[in-house]
DNA sequence: CGCCCAATTGAGGATGTTCAAACGGGGTGG
DNA sequence: CCACCCCGTTTGAACATCCTCAATTGGGCG
């Protein structure tokens, strides 16, 4: 199977567009507002309308590990014998929409093309995981770092025209739990970018590239 | 969406499984072998019959990364704007199932009952890499490889009566990959598991759990 | 029987984590 | 309008862990 190009974007007819929209409820939710907890049992699928929300599975040592960010068209809720797997957290205000499971399953089934959507997106999920697991592969946190920053660079891509500016709506915390390094490591690795004239954060949520060579090199130094 | 329950079984009437027949080619392949490269264009889905695969990634550092082990009704090969995202290779000799995307693609769109089935599959892959990074978000060896082990034990649970006995087909150095660890960590925290009286190793491919018990503790200690 | 590759074991060096303290900015209340 | 407070962030130092390099062992297969 192959993910549409470009994979955020729905492709939808008019008639699936209605369908969708009757069984979908759009929510409007302020920030930290948690969508979802592990294991409650699971009634709907979401689809992120605007803002950002963030996965993350709480571990016993009180560790948190955050296995996805998402974003505008990004989907989530997918559960595991009727039960969530992780929690989701709204971190900036969002709109989401909230598609009821039964009727999402009915209609999926019924129409294919729509569900071969739907498995894109799913796909994409898949190979966002993916792609995780290779940043975290690197040894060294600055690497890590750099890697993160050039993910969220290319999702932004689209939304924003000066290509030099990245949006971290996310705490170091969260990009820590997201990398497996500490809060600490990411302030170090952050603050080790800038010395290097590599970046420069302006606020605590803006990254500008100011090498993009440099920054390029140090990101495919994988 | 859930996963249908056991998420392995492949759930389709008899006229589905005929017309799956219909399109899949039945392969044998002797271990090493390589299924398909990394970017190379994808022409076909896979399911493994029997035998073992790994997907993972080379690095430019000449650093692997594997993503998964795949085993008895796993797919793999989804590609992303029709290139392969990763290489797949046999562990041991496999029988696969290889499902031409063409037709597959018609079969799916036409059959939504089918196409659902295969949705829970890609579902269950992602699970699968989630659940990889919680492992990995651990810091130490030993409890890293004790949770693979663990991984390995519960899905051999089906087929194998003794469930104290876990097979591990893969090499040291593939655990080592998957796990982000070097091989010599792997190996280091094999022995240090065996000094425990955690585990027993008979030959390199197999793991007896000899205290149930410590071994969950360790699991869970996350 | 011997070769070859996987696995083990050891020592030293590099990197991240932890614990602790200080800083900074944004928002609220006086 | 300003001061204060809270929380996210930064920075420092000691410590723990894993990695790298290197040599050795062991098992399987020809």
């Amino acid at each position: 199977l192959r993910t549409s190009d470009p994979p955020e974007q729905i492709l939808l007819n008019e008639r699936q567009r209605l369908q969708l929209a009757q069984i979908a409820m759009r929510v409007r939710l302020p920030p930290r507002t948690v969508i979802y907890r592990e294991s409650s049992t699971a009634h709907s699928v979401f689809a992120v309308a605007d803002g950002v929300v963030k996965c993350f599975r709480e571990l016993r040592s009180g560790k948190r590990v955050v296995g996805a960010f998402l974003f505008a068209n990004d989907i989530f809720g997918l559960a595991e014998n009727g039960r969530y797997t992780n929690c989701a957290q709204a971190i900036t205000s969002v709109t989401l929409y909230r598609l009821p499971l039964p009727q999402l399953t009915v209609l999926l089934k019924h129409d294919g093309d729509m569900q071969f959507q739907f498995l894109a997106k799913v796909t994409h999920e898949l190979r966002q995981a993916q792609r995780r697991t290779v940043v975290i592969s690197r040894r060294d946190a600055v690497g890590r770092l750099a890697m993160f920053i050039g993910l969220m660079s290319e999702r932004a891509a689209g939304e924003l025209d000066d290509r030099s500016v990245v949006p971290l709506p996310m705490t170091r915390s969260d990009i820590g739990d997201y990398l497996g390094l500490s809060l600490e490591s990411v302030s170090r690795a952050a603050t080790a970018l800038e010395k290097r004239g590599t970046i420069r954060f302006e606020g605590r949520h803006t990254a500008r590239i100011l090498d993009p060579a440099g920054f390029a090199r140090l990101v495919a130094a994988v």
